[in-house]
DNA sequence: TAAATAGTGTCTATGAGACACTATCAG
DNA sequence: CTGATAGTGTCTCATAGACACTATTTA
């Protein structure tokens, strides 16, 4: 209205891929250029960067895009956060970036940076131990993600994406304990899932010097189950 | 990295502000300006508009100023939804906007809209009857915001922010009804609702020829309740 | 008294929690 | 047989759902 030309915003998008390895769930982060004038050089960052207006056909293109660039993946779930815009955030004045919460099998993971691995990293996000601060204001976008994360794990069947294509049970209820950080009780979690009708039952494979598990395998379907109840007796968080 | 200048986005939010009128769901719609030049003159929109990086300290702090400069009012409910950004929203081109939530009770209004108060109107959201059209993808948004409140009216005590100070269970039962479409249980309503914790009890008022109710009132706190079950026997949308 | 709305008592149904039990493999 | 992990039977408990019942007001 009274502003006569609308300059817009530097707009970017940054994802938090997250998988399970290792027994603790891990957030893929990519480090910073080292060039003259990038803001905090050689610093640990989420996977992201400005949208492309030729390129991008809108936001969540954009996230895709990043993330096949500096991973050269393509995630199972990707899924809109929350968007953060103000002064602050990039000593370059204000702009406005869209978070991306993203999950994916650990064992699908073939890592690409163009040519340059070093410049991607795991970190692990379990325990409470001081973690080297991010660029920006990843540390809070992290922070954001995993509470929709952990939210969202407590009633939902999100977890089936952090799933190689078949699994067993037991490993499920594993991701589940892992994410959540607290165990679960085995006949619950098995009667839930189960109810859920979420799984086509596979064959069953070899496994060391024990009863074989049954494997499943996600059925065609893109949404996540909700579950009536949350898992647990703790509270969603909220 | 290869655009030597990031221009940036064109960036706005815009706010889809419900209240409880008339036994029915409304929205707030504010007519767009007729000047030349202006995309979808005259048409229906939701508040909202550009971000100004000199006013607006952050996203929601933009929505809480379009939302006073529109309509004179400060929501006690605000929340963040969801961003859209694509190159077809906006007949000038790629543009991003920022979708926000907003709740209050309709006894607080006193509508204003830079003198003219006939650019601004309330929509029942209720029924299925062909609506007009909105500006923009202003449909879509209303419907994001419309998904968004009825989801979480399922498991939460968001309806509390469509209620004056003083209400009474039954108000608030009424005002659940009238989001969710449906009727609830009296009894469980109740218990559920008192056993949250939420209200304070105030001094009973005067009513008609019947039994005075007891009014409550909402306690000191921020966050809505999150119950452990939905309403209902319905499941949860999503 | 009737009419109207507020609020409760109580039984049933569902599904989670606990936990001990059985099942099936390698050796 | 043992050891290991997979999977089940069954009881208890919390809370929603149904619905009839009582309570309190004005007229």
């Amino acid at each position: 209205m009274d502003s006569p030309v609308t300059r817009g915003v530097p707009c970017s998008v940054d994802v938090a891929l997250f998988t399970v390895r290792d027994e603790a769930l891990q957030v893929l982060l990519v480090r910073r250029p080292a060039e003259d004038g990038e803001p905090f050089p050689e610093r640990w960052s989420l996977p992201g960067g400005n949208i492309d207006v030729d390129r991008d056909a809108d936001l969540e293109a954009c996230a895709s895009r990043k993330l096949l660039e500096e991973t050269g993946v393509v995630a199972p779930h990707l899924e809109q956060v929350a968007s953060v815009g103000n002064a602050l955030r990039d000593p370059r004045g204000w702009s406005a970036t869209h978070l991306y919460l993203a999950l994916m099998a650990s064992d699908y993971l073939e890592l690409r940076s163009g040519g340059n691995a070093a410049d991607l990293h795991w970190m692990s996000v379990q325990g409470e131990a001081p973690r080297e601060a991010l660029a920006f204001d990843h540390d809070l976008l992290l922070e954001m993600a995993l509470n929709r994360l952990r939210a969202k794990v407590e009633y939902t069947s999100l977890p089936v994406f952090l799933m190689p294509v078949d699994f067993t049970l037991s490993q499920l209820q594993r991701t589940y304990e892992i994410v959540l950080g607290r165990e679960l009780e085995k006949k619950a979690f098995r009667t839930r899932i189960l109810a859920a009708d979420l799984l086509d039952v596979v064959a069953r494979k070899k496994t060391g010097p024990n009863r074989p598990a049954q494997y499943y395998r996600l059925k065609r379907r893109r949404e996540s189950h909700i579950f009536a109840r949350p898992f647990g007796s703790a509270p969603p968080a909220g």
